[in-house]
DNA sequence: TGGGTTATTCAGCGAGCGTTCAGCCAGAGG
DNA sequence: CCTCTGGCTGAACGCTCGCTGAATAACCCA
């Protein structure tokens, strides 16, 4: 899961970070609303989390430019004031949910699972597929019950086809989703981790559409696990 | 749109109801968790505003109850207390929004429309002909309900067939939608995926008009599957 | 700073897939 | 009835894509 972090605090900019990147998340940054609004339109990410007030570009401009250009990324709202009516606009600038500073950086990470977790049409918070469970608030998986040891990366990569289950994904989308920015682009390491992961789920559970990507899914017969 | 409104407090249930109807929606309303479940369970609601604390059954257990049934309707939690574990917790037995007492009847109108904007965008556009099913999405077709394996090649020309049904469709544009650049005139590559696709789906299925080229369509007498 | 874990690169292998070709069949027209 | 054109099909070939194991590089924690 990849996630736009557009904030000018240095400080705070710098705790939730790190916060999201021991949460299996990859971030990008953005300073000010320009370069807000240039990586959003550009990165494909799988939620914004945007503070108001930025400099340059005001946060909402920012999130009524996205939306105008038929942008569709969950975004959550930070501000330090906490003005009922300021709310208003900004769901109805178009984002999904908004938090008034200061908050717990455990309520933000809750709100941001919330988001994702809806956004892919999800509706609980532990995602099953088959045996395989997975759940995004330990980070933690496991097939038939049995805990899984994952890597950092192979967590990201089930959570974003559990997220996806059923969807073909390609490589570059998986690439776009697993990393922060620049990375190279002819590389086989998504291939190396399918490969890894297959070793550790069982290598029927990812099948492979060649030519276009993996998919993921429950496979025929198997009780969903409650 | 129609909405369930899980709250005990009769003066708050009133005022929320009224503003809710203003605003246009089909407004019912729960005054316990026993029948805040009921209903839930029953009505195809488009979103519901559950209170915690409700008499009979807990907010959180009733919440839970219908995830746990498949329910995937957006929920929107409202609680008195205002701690942020508590707020984690509800987010994770699977609310998509949180709200504290007290608050503007605004700032709740503006979390549900948000909330009903974004779970509206989750239809599936499935193709049909007939008994065949193609989901551009999961990138997999389908005929009686019995998966196909398709090659990629099969794959988009089953796609184009079916996004084309009905109308004769000739290899020159066939060739142009299913390979990007110049491809060699004379070869039979088209020919030889027809033959292919028939024997998996049915080599009454694509009828082929001499001289003209192909087309698709459902069988006379074959209910199109829902 | 050093040891262990994790990520990435590389090269070779294997198989699936697309393409070609040759021969056969069917329908249309004389 | 024969011929000719257009379409069908099975088999074979060669290429590309994806998999894998091992080596190397980056990273992290003590």
């Amino acid at each position: 899961m990849r996630i736009l972090l557009a904030e000018d605090d240095p400080d705070l900019s710098r705790q939730l970070k790190q916060a999201l990147s021991d949460a299996d998340y990859a971030v990008d940054h953005a300073p000010d609303g320009e370069e807000a609004h240039f990586l959003g339109d550009t990165e494909p990410y799988d939620a914004v989390i945007l503070d108001l007030g930025l400099p340059k570009i005001d946060g909402v401009s920012v999130l009524e430019r996205w939306r105008r250009d038929g942008k569709t990324t969950p975004v959550l709202i930070l501000t330090a004031r906490g003005a009922w009516s300021e709310k208003v606009a900004g769901f109805d600038a178009g984002a999904d949910d908004y938090l008034t500073k200061p908050f717990h950086t455990e309520e933000l990470l809750a709100r941001l699972r919330a988001l994702l977790r809806r956004s892919a049409g999800h509706a609980t918070a532990t995602l099953t597929c088959g045996v395989i469970r997975l759940d995004p608030r330990a980070a933690r998986a496991s097939v038939n019950g049995e805990p899984l040891r994952l890597t950092s990366l192979e967590y990201r990569l089930l959570h974003y086809l559990m997220m996806h289950q059923g969807r073909v994904i390609g490589r570059t989308e998986l690439v776009e989703h697993l990393y922060d920015q620049d990375f190279d682009r002819d590389s086989n390491t998504i291939e190396v981790f399918v490969g890894r992961l297959r070793k550790k789920i069982g290598s029927d559970r990812i099948e492979t559409v060649r030519g276009l990507g993996y998919r993921l899914t429950a496979l025929e017969g198997e009780a969903p696990q409650p």
